[in-house]
DNA sequence: GGTAGAATTGTAAACGTTTACAACGATAAA
DNA sequence: TTTATCGTTGTAAACGTTTACAATTCTACC
């Protein structure tokens, strides 16, 4: 009974195939009374029309990519949901590529670009080798592109983009700590690789500059962007000779770990060190002690990088890469204190 | 540049178009020498096939579809790793659809199947009213559905699946904390709409049948699988008249709001109240204390699930419906102790 | 009632690929 | 040399839709 198609519709209705594709995309160009006919023939067959022949036809998928490092960090969860509703609303399906478990090249990117199988991309924090050769694509193939959340590198500023103010966010949290009488203040960051987290690590030493006050060797360290690598992280900071007394973390998954490692190692929080976050994942508010970080309004920039991929797909694309910046806002939990000194 | 089809292939190779998708698709049919020939200029000219025809005329699109509560669950995302492992080594897309947030209606889903947007879904945890709508599509259409990580039911019993023993797994977790010395033992559980949990709270009601303890009016409470649901329903809990002594939660991320909440209380953990969760999720471990739990091969579900569907997919429906029943383990960490009483 | 013009409908081509079938050429057997 | 066979290639149809254009019907005005 499935396989139904137009000619079958139009044959019952007595008309022609034509006239039923106008009653489905057009029907303010057909007669009521015809339209009704068709209408009525459609539902007695059960027919709708073939996604993949309209694709085809129309050249367009309806469905855009994603491409991030991670699923798996919460705060990427919540843009997904901003991206999904717009995309609903606009009539999109997403699918999701990850960078960093299964590595996907840019060749593979391309490829997928090239063949037209999806009408845009949305870029989330990507990995600096694909910056280029997804430039390349584009000049090639005028292929719609939006950047996420993230930093923008050289080769990726003529794209359109949406996030926060990383750098002002990273002085925010940095000058937090100072104005608390933190001195020795080091930093969890991402992988060299990872641009997400390039601008957070300006943003801090900006601010230890401004305040004149020194980063030790050793208190700038990768954690990985995952939990061990924070885990990690965090016990060489505790055993370095000039042991810092507050941490800045990256991101809010890195900030839990910390967390963690730190009341392992027999010491209190924020009593003995503070830490404070950057993201506000849901997490954040049952960690222990709840987090103080920065919060990104993480579902609003899903939804604008989203429609904003819409007008480049729908209206062309219109050269506009001015970026849209969204506000950041600090939250004061309880993982930072005065320094005990 | 791009827009290279077929036929500029085949002009500048000088053979026929046929002869060209020979030798992308059945090199072995075509002689040494025009392979050669067409391989120089599919080079050349930068060809490659336009996905969307190839999709339309063979009637595959090489996408499924993941039907899932919400990917923000840390349980879900590596079950999704697993089959993004397994999608891609058989060279599938995935396309994720969220039942909780945006509200997508059964009806919605069928229109996918039919349109032949994807090849085959896989439910995770789907909710009970999607049953009955996708098993009527299924006896009209065919399509390839599994089932994974949840219980089945009575409608979507004839369809694959791959998941662990929810009822044993919650008798386990029951018993561990029975074995502990406790009496008193509560549930958090998910929605009643919600099957992913019902077989894990039948477990609970048959290990605390068994040992022939009561549970009291107000003990099994719903914590809508979110952070702030179970909050409140521990609150609940700890107001009982009767306050438990141990806490089983039907999923990790309960758990850890659970934890929060109690220690708000001004109550220890595992002290004055225990905890266990279900799942496994990463952030168990970091959790303060070290959340006692039920680990599920979440990876592992996820591939199996992927196989499975493909299977289904191309060996055609072989009406096989065993479900698999991956393990499952209690991993003991310290959020359980024996009561204070 | 006839005609111009608008509104509606039908005809047929096109999108890029795959594939059944026909045609062809080469090789081997007679 | 002829014929049969096989391997290789070309021809053309088909997939289900959309849409430019032609044909038809309707409306309104003279």
């Amino acid at each position: 009974m499935a396989e139904v198609s137009i000619k079958e519709v139009a044959r019952m209705a007595g008309v022609s195939i034509a006239t039923v594709s106008r009653c489905v995309n057009n029907p303010e160009k057909v007669t009521e009374k015809t339209r009704l006919k068709v209408q009525k023939a459609i539902l007695e067959t059960g027919y709708s029309p073939n996604t993949l022949a309209q694709s085809f036809r129309r050249g367009r998928t309806n469905l855009v990519m994603v491409v991030l490092p991670s699923i798996g960090d919460p705060f990427f969860t919540d843009v997904m949901r901003g991206i999904r509703t717009a995309a609903k609303a606009k009539g999109y399906s997403v699918v999701i590529e990850e960078t960093q478990f299964n590595t996907m090249t840019a060749d593979e990117i391309g490829a997928m670009l090239v063949s037209k199988q999806t009408d845009g991309i949305i870029l989330l924090a990507s990995m600096s080798p694909f910056g280029t050769e997804i430039l390349s694509a584009k000049s090639r193939r005028r292929l719609p592109i939006v950047i996420g959340c993230e930093t923008i590198s050289p080769e990726l500023s003529e794209f359109p983009s949406v996030h926060i103010d990383n750098v002002a966010a990273a002085k925010e949290a940095t000058n937090y700590l100072i104005s608390q009488g933190h001195r020795r203040i080091a930093m969890i960051c991402g992988q060299a690789s990872s641009l997400l987290t390039k601008d957070r690590e300006y943003g801090y030493r900006a601010a230890m500059n401004q305040s004149r006050l020194a980063i030790e060797e050793g208190w700038v360290v990768e954690g990985e962007l995952s939990l061990d690598g924070a885990i990690r992280a965090t016990r060489k900071l505790l055993n370095h000779q000039h042991r810092p007394t507050a941490i800045f973390c990256a991101n809010d998954e890195m900030a839990i770990a910390c967390l963690h490692a730190v009341k392992s190692a027999g010491l209190r929080i924020p009593d003995d060190i503070s830490v404070i976050g950057f993201d506000d994942i849901r997490y954040a508010e049952v960690a222990d002690p709840p987090l103080t970080t920065i919060g990104q309004p993480a579902e609003e920039i899903g939804e604008r990088v989203m429609y904003r991929l819409c007008r480049e797909i729908e209206d062309g694309l219109d050269g506009e890469t001015a970026p849209e910046i969204v506000p950041h806002k600090l939250i004061v939990r309880q993982s930072v204190a005065r320094p005990a000194g």
